[in-house]
DNA sequence: ACATAAAGCGCAGTTAACTGCGCTTTATGT
DNA sequence: ACATAAAGCGCAGTTAACTGCGCTTTATGT
């Protein structure tokens, strides 16, 4: 990575910086579990555990909890459903929910997937050098953005003048 | 984002958390340039000033300057060529190589992007309330990743056992 | 009680990155 | 000099998020 002009860029490039250390971070995440050899995916642990602490809890509650829209829970759902971790259903009480409940497959397997994640727990402490302040930082951008979105802060900067 | 379980885990769901915040940037930026009415997508200005400094540079130059793969540098340039901002053309001296140059319209355009850059820089430095630190733990993050890969460092040390 | 608004999906399409693969052209080693 | 390796694309397909839209079901106001 020499000559990178969004590396030199600094805080500027942050959108393109952010996206291609987390595109990294998820590309090796699969790869890791196939070679692991457990058929799953790199969010599924946190739509598992998730369930796991909320049977019967629905489709715009996993969106809530997790920060993604439905339509992602919904996708990610599917796939988990088609791969035996997830029981789909309606609620009897109101028609509209989609709820989710895990399977026996997915019990069985939890543990060994939380021995992932408290693995990867400790490579991202290193990953950092023992640093977490980052989450700090993000904490912070998040907060700011949610307030006012970065486009429309430009466009309010740009009319000032 | 009450409730937010991926926030809540701290750095351990660190992928999700980069993407979203990369994601609500970029979507944001996209929308920031409509509303201006400037016809340019969030990464075109990279390439634009990079072209402007560098003539007659190659896709794979690109692609190595901004840490793209060259696959994505040459979708970006058709797109950008199909709304008119470059110039494709194969090199001369070597026939595998294809070479970008600015058209007029985009050396009419540049000034009015790069105002909007310098807005977008002093907007990022106001998100992250002055602080730019988060560029140092980035940096670490990425030469740490490009050494060994957060796969095979979750690999390494379930090994260790 | 019934029209209208809100909630909760789910389908279709988009985005910006990616990998895999195969093709042409140039460089290199014996 | 010629086979083989490397460089430089470019097409096709994938990924995980997204937006837009429309449908059904439930809640609410008069």
């Amino acid at each position: 990575m020499e000559n990178d002009l969004v590396h030199e860029l600094g805080y500027i490039a942050l959108a393109t910086r952010l996206k291609r250390i987390s595109d990294k971070l998820t590309y090796s995440t699969r790869l890791m579990y196939k070679k692991l050899d457990i058929d799953i995916e790199p969010n599924w642990y946190l739509v598992l555990i998730l369930i796991k602490e909320t049977p019967n809890i629905s489709v715009m509650e996993v969106a809530k909890n997790l920060g993604f829209t439905h339509q992602s829970v919904i996708t990610m759902a599917n796939k988990m459903r088609d791969n035996g971790y997830l029981k789909i259903s309606k609620d009897i009480n109101d028609k509209r929910r989609t709820i989710f409940n895990l399977t026996i497959k997915s019990i069985e397997k939890l543990p060994q997937i939380e021995e992932v994640w408290k693995t990867g727990k400790k490579v991202i402490y290193e990953l950092l050098n023992g640093d977490t302040a980052i989450t700090k930082h993000l904490e912070i951008l998040e907060s700011n953005l949610d307030q006012i979105s970065f486009g429309e802060r430009i466009i309010n900067k740009l009319n000032q003048y």
